[in-house]
DNA sequence: ATGTTGACCTAGA
DNA sequence: CTCTAGGCCAACA
């Protein structure tokens, strides 16, 4: 058992601020983090500990591109159209729009 | 401790 | 557009 305030629980305490219908990039948690640790912040997705109380397919990638998913790019791609965003080929449209910012 | 991998990012060519 | 190089953090062998 990690700490509480270990890394990935940074990850997902921010995540859950994240509203529907948003999204934010694994850099932009990173950068919230005062780092770069971009890849431990997916792999702190990648272990998944609870799909349902920490939103993890809010997180895709800076360039767009909606990235991975554990349960499937396919499911993750469904519960971002359930809140209203639009994808197409693996791609977010209105990306710039629909991006969320942390705030202090 | 060392090396590799990973739901990655940025910059340069 | 693609490709290469460098970077940072966590987990595993």
């Amino acid at each position: 058992m990690p700490d509480a305030n270990s890394f990935n629980e940074q990850c997902y305490a921010l995540l859950m601020q994240i509203p529907s219908g948003k999204l934010v990039t694994y850099g932009d948690i990173a950068h919230a983090l005062k780092g770069k640790a971009y890849q431990a912040v997916g792999n702190a997705m990648a272990a998944n500990p609870n799909p349902i109380i920490v939103p993890c397919h809010r997180v895709v990638k800076s360039n767009g591109e909606v990235g991975n998913y554990s349960l499937g790019v396919d499911k993750k791609i469904a519960l971002l159209r359930a809140e209203g965003i639009e994808i197409d080929n693996n791609q977010i449209l209105n990306f710039d729009t629909v991006r969320f910012r942390f705030t202090p």
